[in-house]
RNA sequence: GUGGGUGUAGCUCAGUUGGUUAGAGCACCAGGUUGUGACCCUGGGGGCCGUGGGUUCAAGUCCCAUCACUCACCCCA
């Protein structure tokens, strides 16, 4: 520790550490494969924009805009805020660009930090982060069951079990503006019997009134008027679309107590926070390893809001991921092994140095993960580092294997290891000392078997590696 | 913006009614043992006890303030 107080990362901004990010990098790559099954490209936005886009397009009363937003002046006056979701940035640049030109029609998604100025606490952050993805310029639902399909099979392609996917419609927007009144008049009856906070929604944001999770309020609640029973011809119709296409596709719904993977359940309480939200909403809610934050995706229609911005009105529908809480959600079900290099070489004597590089470097070049302890320290401390590293073998380098002219391998795991890690142990099982039980180190020179690596000695007293072969013989360890 | 909890080693935590030089486990480093790493043995590095003030002969411990972290409300991903 320095003496000067020491510099700490800002409230609500994390540090995704070696161990975090191989988890986020499978959960990123499972996305882009599930996105790019469903023919959606990617799109990069800046990380800001001009404080008008989000105020017009998020909604000028809404939490987020209201105080939640990352807002400052440029050097010329010009207000920007750092991105509070990923949406309006993705309009913008939709419209901007001209993306309706060529082909109204535009799958996109996007990965990213997003930023709002909230208290911290579980599953909530300052800066978090969320994979999206946005549909233009098609209002059939048939697009709102494929996006909900791409949700369910991202989960499914992550082996996510304890997640559900909830759909509602809202309506059209004069659908919400009168089912909004209904729902006033009915909680106005009973407004004292209402807590605090629903008193208030009430004013606010009545559809939440619906959602509350008091006693008092959701036995309330369970009386109010439907919204289904709201919703006009069109809007109607576009949910009994939705339905059939599900259908279609396979997707059922969940009328029971529980939870089933790659099923959908109705959930007529599903309200959407922001303004722009038309007809179809949905929700991915967890059931375990977030903090009472359980909301992991969260989507609907905006049909309004390319008009809205000034673009050709065009119809779109989105969802967002909370990657953050997804990830939390995974490891809660599952831990994840850091992957290791393939091998790990461990140089000492003549060899360390220059010497073991070159070997690494052929093993690298010919597409092999390589580390290799660079203090050149004693075996054992080396040997201490191949471990850690998680590499299934190592090979070794001393003057002995100079001498020889044949570098040795040593398999660094117990044979089941080996087999679980998908190597050939038919060969590794003939490197192995005879116990199966208790796989003993053993020295490839000890016990060839042609399983050496062999060493070509240079006129200069260089070795390099015999490349053919350990290519051979790497991809036959490797196989599969 | 509002409420609760917690601050002692990199991590998880002990630390008596205030009383020598603040401890353990894990992790890290070195040595020993070993079939060159794992198990075991020995040793080592690492602490402004969150920070500032107060009480006292004496504060990690008691009092006040402050900051940070954390969980929850609101709201959302």
């Amino acid at each position: 520790m320095s003496k000067g107080a020491s510099i700490t990362r800002i409230r609500g901004m994390n540090d995704l550490l070696p161990q975090d990010t191989c988890v986020w990098q499978r959960v990123e790559a499972a996305a882009r494969e599930v996105f790019l099954r469903y023919a959606y490209q990617e799109i990069r936005t800046p990380i800001m924009e001009r404080t008008e886009l989000f105020a017009r397009g998020i909604g000028e009363t809404t939490d987020i805009v209201e105080k939640e937003m990352y807002t400052f002046d440029d050097r010329d006056g010009t207000s920007l805020t750092l991105r509070p979701e990923g949406t309006a940035g993705v309009a913008r640049a939709y419209i901007e660009n001209g993306l309706h030109v060529s082909d109204p029609r535009a799958r996109l998604w996007y990965a990213g930090p997003m930023f709002r100025h909230e208290n911290v606490q579980a599953g909530r952050f300052r800066q978090f982060h969320q994979i999206g993805a946005e549909a233009f310029g098609m209002d059939h639902p048939a697009v709102d069951a494929e996006m909900c399909a791409m949700l369910l099979d991202l989960f499914a392609s992550l082996g996510l079990k304890n997640l559900e996917l909830q759909i509602n419609s809202l309506g059209d927007a004069e659908d919400r503006r009168n089912y909004r009144s209904v729902l006033v008049s009915y909680f106005s009856g009973q407004e004292n019997r209402l807590c605090e906070n629903c008193q208030r929604r009430l004013k606010t944001n009545p559809l939440r009134v619906l959602d509350c999770k008091v006693e008092g309020c959701s036995a309330i609640a369970r009386g109010a008027p439907h919204t289904f029973d709201h919703l006009g011809e069109q809007a109607r119709a576009h949910f009994e679309g939705l339905r059939e296409c599900l259908d279609a596709m396979g997707i059922r719904e969940n009328a029971g107590e529980v939870p089933v993977p790659g099923t959908f359940r109705i959930n007529p309480r599903i309200v959407r926070g922001l303004d722009y939200y038309v007809r179809t909403a949905f929700e991915v809610t967890a059931f375990t390893g977030v903090g009472s934050q359980n909301a992991v995706a969260g989507g609907g229609r905006y049909d309004q809001l390319i008009a809205q911005l000034g673009g050709h009105p065009t119809p779109a529908i989105g969802f967002a991921i909370g990657e953050d809480r997804l990830v939390s959600v995974l490891n809660s079900e599952q831990t994840m092994e850091f992957p290791g290099p393939d091998f790990f070489v461990v140089a000492f004597g003549a060899a360390g140095g220059a010497g073991a590089l070159r070997l690494v470097s052929e093993l690298r070049s010919a597409g092999f993960d390589v580390d290799l302890d660079h203090r050149f320290g004693s075996p054992k401390s080396q040997f201490k580092q191949a471990n850690k590293s998680g590499a299934p073998f190592a090979i070794i380098l001393g003057d002995g294997e100079l001498q020889s002219g044949m570098a040795a391998i040593k398999p660094l795991m117990t044979l089941e290891k080996l087999q679980a890690g998908g190597v050939d142990t038919e060969l590794v099982s003939r490197l192995l000392d005879r116990s199966k039980e208790q796989p003993e180190p053993f020295l490839a020179t000890e016990n060839l078997d042609g399983a050496g690596v062999p060493l070509l000695l240079d006129p200069s007293g260089q070795f390099s590696v015999g490349r053919d072969w350990l290519i051979r013989f790497c991809s036959r360890l490797f196989a599969g």
